[in-house]
DNA sequence: CATGAATGAGTCTTCATTCAT
DNA sequence: AATGAATGAAGACTCATTCAT
């Protein structure tokens, strides 16, 4: 428990310019804060634990950031932008359909970068913390509705392709989404039994399940489409 | 902010025998800590604030639960049983089918006194801070457990009844289950958007998709299960 | 640290009268204050440590002793008495020399109960402790001072009957109770290495060095004296 | 009872470089903690009133100590540091005599620095406290050590030179070392009647009587010595 | 830019004492 | 007599934030 905290990089490296050097800085204390939610929690993450961990001075998160709640947006901002960046990039090609375009929401909210524990820990974090709720909601609320507006738009277009008269799309697109965020959850408490590789498969049954045209029903179907 | 903690209930009531007054005030005390919780947040809770909210000394939250983390814990057994004893009070007629013994589930889930709002904040307050897991998984390990298993027998015998071969009840169990968890989440984030019915039988279009044979899937019909 | 303590006796014996059952209630008080002080230290001695080591409830202490001061001074006034009364008896007889005088405050002073280790604690507790030094004052003063002047009375016939003339009678007396408090210190910070024998022989050494000629002054003739 | 404490220096003096305030500030808290222990003992002693004492703020004392303990800890090492320092300036020159050496122990005893009374009073009120024991040997174990195994080598050398066969010199040493103990024992309870002059020559008078052919034994020459 | 000593409000926990039963 | 629930003041320690260097 008293152990000191390993900065998680080494040092300092060549600089660049001052606008990067300063770039850089701020993304070491996001990434010692991400670390040390991940280990300690909300509660247990300390302007100095923080500073330890990214192996710079105290006094320089305050520098940096304003305070530790601005730090906190900070990385959630970062979380939240580096999810949307690695979708929008995988839903660039315009010959895409639109079952192509749910799978690259599926495999972005399942990606490994993505879904690294550490990361996953922040995300509960803050869900989990009533004061915290208000900088989530601050931080993603509009990447959160973006995600879902567009996924109400692929189903919308899928339901109309196969003719589904029973499904709605903000409907369903509600609950696929909530289904991403219970399989988050069962990573982050169970992560021995919940694996990244199966929840994203699981996550493609119910989808299957529900859009069975689009996707072939046989789990060994799911399993081939990763 | 600064304004007086107002007191859950009435000072006193006719009190009975001493054990009862003290199993009277260990309630008092734990309900007083899911208010807290579900305002303040874990970080924010303390045990100032709770024996402020019960109307008690705060030396008294000490004497019943030994520490404030022996008091979470006690919240989150209550909590646990509080659902498990509904559930089970639920399933007890031997006649139940087996698609009667799943709503059973779902019902207990998205029961009104089980899914108030306060108790998913206080659900999700432990989810999210990586001290406060540990508590979690010692106090409803077992009935998270016992839950899921009871589960997978429900849906192993309607697969059997239904005869499908694309399904593991193992694997649409543990997604069910992600489901109700990721639509608990939402109705905390966003409780106006998501009320409990709408997410109860939002929950069942997504059964209803995995098991057609038992359950209707017009959205109406789901509606009318309620 | 947590376990429970045990209660130094079993709980109950068949009583006597009233009164005597209130003695013993108290004796069994101030063994377990004895017992704790010893063990915890006079910061570490609560009246809770204390009930649950006599195997009584917590308000008892209250009743029975005003306070925990004034259960620290029956403390020590028990075992200022204790001290006093063996030396008395040991000083009876008309027909003791100056020197079996000498001996019995010696005897008295290293006698297997009085120098208990845990009751040697409690001395140096009450030395210790600012605060306690008055409460030491008021219970054991009187004593003490009794004690010093049955000791200077001895060394003055003793003096007187060998002819010396280099030994102040007062002098020799504060040297020689000084020196039996200075191996009390060495038999409770290291009670292995000093043991109670030991400590008697090396006070007699001292003593045998200042009077050689009441005391042999070979080391084996002083194990003898024993 | 309730009057504020005064610190016991003017608040601040001319800075040197940025270590040395530090080691200033410690040395600061470490007088502030001598000066709390001699008044109000270690249960009385707070980091508040330390702080106080030392007219800094409270967090100051476990940001320079980890917590009370290694602060208690300092203290000992501190005044052990200090008798040990002088002692051994005062055996520096190869010219001694064991007598010299002897005197030199002796007269770092009961230096007036040494044993003021503010220190004796810390002194026993750890070996007081069964807590504060442990601390003691930890922090000061060695440095006894150290002085009594080199008042054995001076007394082998002397009972050497002298051609005693009735003494042996770890038992005399460890007579005298008690004897010193006890005369600070005194000094502590009775600053009036235990002055520090006092004490030493008493000191020397049994040393006398040990050591004959060393030291004269008239108490006259005893206080010339001094 | 960067450091880290310093502050002081806030939190958990302990504990002597009281008092209704 | 005896119990033990209840009180509330007090203490150790933490930590976000500031600021002189």
């Amino acid at each position: 428990m008293n152990e000191p905290l390993k900065p998680l990089k080494p040092p300092k490296q060549a600089r660049t310019s001052r606008a990067e050097a300063k770039a850089e800085r701020r993304q070491q204390l996001i990434d010692a804060t991400i670390d040390s939610i991940s280990r300690f929690g909300l509660t247990g993450t300390t302007m100095g634990k923080v500073t330890d961990l990214a192996g710079v001075s105290l006094g320089l998160a305050n520098f940096h950031f304003e305070s530790k709640d601005r730090l906190f947006e900070a990385v959630l901002q970062h979380l939240a932008a580096e999810q949307r960046v690695l979708w929008r990039s995988r839903s660039q090609d315009p010959r895409q359909t639109s079952r192509d375009l749910l799978l690259a929401i599926v495999d972005s909210r399942f990606d490994a970068a993505i879904c690294a524990r550490k990361k996953l820990a922040v995300w509960f974090a803050f869900y989990g913390d009533a004061s915290a709720r208000d900088i989530y909601r601050r931080a993603v609320g509009d990447v959160d509705d973006e995600r879902l507006e567009a996924t109400v738009a692929i189903l919308t277009e899928m339901i109309a392709e196969a003719g589904y008269t029973h499904l709605d799309p903000d409907e369903a697109a509600l609950g696929i989404e909530a289904l991403y965020d219970g399989l988050w959850l069962n990573m982050l408490l169970y992560p021995s039994d919940f694996r990244r590789n199966i929840c994203r498969s699981r996550a493609l049954n119910v989808i299957a399940a529900l859009l069975p045209r689009h996707f072939d029903t046989t789990p060994a179907a799911a399993e081939n489409a990763d």
